[in-house]
DNA sequence: CCGTAGATCCACCAATCGGTGGAGGCGGGA
DNA sequence: TCCCGCCTCCACCGATTGGTGGATCTACGG
């Protein structure tokens, strides 16, 4: 009998996948929880062999609380649920420690499949996301940038000139445009305006 | 006895949904569609009392679908129930004819009794919402760009010089010159790379 | 100990952009 | 009918940006 909790802040979601599980006679739904340190709370009492995680989460998402589970009970395979199959989910999805990935598109019977696969401890991935993911091993380094490069694109992005985020960062103008000329390389793009873009599009920017 | 109509691409949530009405004696699903095309097929088949519609969907998406329903049936009303909660969902769906605008993250409780209202003609507006639109009405026409402008901020955004995007819409770099002023003056900023942020943020950009 | 990656800084020049103050045409609503 | 919003276009100028090809320093890991 595989223990599954199940992790989603809505609550008309987790009424499905009860129901959708219900049908299953070798998967028992064991808890629910609203948020990503709720989730954290009941996998560490209930230990479940399953979590069913969804990414966008208030208090806490879904991608730290897969981190923090991965460390605290390490047995617990966390699958993710979600709607979006963005590349810049996947990849910190996974590196949180997720081992599969799925979108919420995917049909019951997908559904309870993964969950099995995933309690024996293999990797299910949605489709389109093992596409995304092939284009970004293929790409190294590429698309990835620092801390610092993040800083300068969201400064640039909320209106500072190259001389403004300087100052902010009490750093030289032409540390600025170094930093910029980077960022164009890695997004692929030649201005600020299509940098602040792809910052968006990869979700880097708020 | 309140006639529903289910419109949402997930399985999942559909039966959620489902499952959440099946406890209301006073409501009954009659259909359900995972796209906005099929959602109006169903309607005008069906003619139920109220629509349960999602924005983001295949095919054709929910707020396209309720402009068509209210145009062919005008007595159903449809009640948008969304993940998203942005102020460039709330306004399209509300011009288009949505007499609600729920989020998902409402209670099974708040949901009925919000079917209820719309079947009676009343219009349900979940809170977050409401502020949204207050802050709408407000300020007329500040921060609607019209389509022109809309066009050209995506070819900003999509890395076109002005002399770039004056070719692609046929007309001269002047002229984009002057819808970008008129952009950062809706907007409230100062260069492309703000603009095109801005844009991201109010949703006008993709 | 050396290579690599990241952060910092420099100079120079062409290209592009932003600011300003116009102007004319066109269509819909008062 | 007249006004307003929208789209189109013009000129001029200073400010900013992008492109190029460097350079030094630090921290980290093999």
């Amino acid at each position: 009998m595989i223990r599954l909790l199940i992790v989603d802040d809505h609550p008309i979601v987790r009424g499905g996948l009860r129901d959708t599980f219900a049908y299953a006679e070798d998967i028992v739904v064991v808890g629910e929880a609203g948020d990503g340190a709720e989730g954290i709370e009941r996998a560490t009492a209930l230990v479940p062999d399953v979590v069913l995680m969804d990414l966008r989460m208030p208090v806490l998402d879904g991608v730290a609380a897969t981190a923090t589970l991965r460390e605290r009970t390490p047995d617990v395979r966390v699958l993710v649920l979600t709607t979006f199959d963005s590349e810049s989910d996947v990849l910190p999805a996974i590196e949180a420690g997720a081992i599969g990935y799925l979108l919420k598109d995917a049909l019951p019977d997908e559904l309870m499949r993964a969950v099995r696969a995933a309690a024996r401890g293999e990797s299910v991935l949605a489709p389109s996301v093992t596409q995304h993911l092939m284009g970004q091993i293929r790409r190294p380094s590429a698309g990835t940038l620092t801390d610092r490069e993040k800083q300068v694109l969201q400064l640039v992005a909320n209106g500072n000139s190259n001389r403004d985020a300087a100052k902010a960062l009490f750093i030289g103008e032409a540390s600025i445009k170094t930093h910029l000329q980077h960022i164009y390389d890695k997004l692929g793009v030649r201005d600020r305006a299509s940098a602040v873009a792809e910052g968006y599009r990869r979700r880097l920017l708020t």
